[in-house]
DNA sequence: CGACCACTTGGCAGTGACTGCCAACCTGCG
DNA sequence: CGCAGGTTGGCAGTCACTGCCAAGTGGTCG
């Protein structure tokens, strides 16, 4: 393998080289098209991977190249979430707070989503279904593993030893984006999302 | 059937009343013990139901029948810990605070281990193993569902609104008790969990 | 242009968790 | 003793996922 990821998307910038790149660059999104449809329409756990890959047009086998398990069909790319969420959250001035920090970066991570309706809709399917919260916490898990040394070191405190403060401090801000999450979708997407998540954290810094 | 729940354990009061309850016990007790020890053995990805199963003197099929889930085999009784934090948290008199409140019912469930060793053993799987890292943060994900509506009456927020102030301050409790045992853990079990749980919420909602 | 190579694809068999079904079995009770 | 009612084990089947191997197809070099 010459490229280093499997299922390289270019970004946006230029052309794709190749006429491969092109190729699966289409069986990609015509893929990740099909999955988000038949989810949408008759749920996760009743749609099975023969079923997206017959309608997609492609083989399980390849399917399986393109996305490794069924949840990366919806998780869309879990990795840029991760590089954005710490880059956003290390570039901020070293000045700034942990938790403005923090909320820096939510903002960036919360930015990252196409349409309003079509994050309600994966958000919908994250949290009404069962399997597939499990596996989006376990990704929050290693983000919170990513950003723990950049907060460690914005907030002063040893390096991974005894203190377990940074650590509740990331696991907290990602606990208020769930709980801001949560509430968004119960209420149909109407407030608004990042308004939500201030609210979390005032409730759980502010008062009694 | 008669009895609700298949693998009924009929706590501690009382004499076994048949000889089926009490074979059944002492089966679930051999698997569950067997499991625990491949788990810690081997690794828990590498054990499979068969070995355990082949071990243990029963079929597959009848682990199955006592263990809905691989998963269940390590979580031990996962119903049980909910039930004591509702309790715990639902017990506390009126006037309590929402932190008072949950910081009662962590100290319940904690104190629900056996052994710190125990205890250790258990947690260190769980934070080392990436398939049950997902299934125990599901859990919580319960457990903090059925304690809203607890911490929203505590709390005289609207029941399951808007707000999501409450769904904030409970999932942050889970965040810090994660934060804590993470740290524990990693400390190899030196420092008290419940000192550390306290040190997470004051580094969250103390300073700055 | 044609040959060669790199890469991709699809099928097939296999693993591992988990379920439904059915026949054999055992316990408790009359 | 004999009859339920509950239990067990085996078997086959589903589903996500993986390794392996035989094609096919695009890109490149002589």
């Amino acid at each position: 393998m010459k490229q280093e990821a499997k299922a390289g998307r270019k970004g946006a910038a230029g052309g794709p080289a190749t006429l491969w790149d092109r190729t699966r660059q289409l069986a990609s999104r015509e893929i990740l098209e099909t999955a988000l449809r038949l989810f949408t329409e008759q749920g996760y756990d009743e749609t099975t991977i023969a079923q997206i890959a017959r309608e997609a047009g492609v083989s399980q086998r390849t399917l399986f190249r393109y996305f490794g398990t069924k949840e990366e069909l919806l998780g869309g790319d879990q990795d840029r979430f991760g590089r954005v969420l710490t880059e956003a959250v290390g570039g901020q001035p070293a000045g700034t707070g942990v938790w403005e920090a923090l909320r820096a970066g939510v903002a960036a991570v919360l930015a990252l989503h196409e349409s309003r309706a079509d994050a309600l809709e994966r958000f919908r399917l994250l949290h009404n279904t069962a399997s597939l919260r499990a596996g989006r916490l376990e990704k929050q898990l290693r983000f919170q593993e990513e950003l723990l040394p950049l907060v460690e070191e914005r907030m002063g405190t040893a390096r991974g030893g005894a203190d377990p403060s940074a650590r509740a401090v990331v696991a907290t801000a990602f606990a208020c984006l769930d709980a801001a999450t949560a509430t968004w979708v119960a209420g149909e997407g109407e407030d608004d999302l990042m308004d939500l998540y201030d609210r979390c954290l005032a409730a759980v810094r502010g008062g009694s």
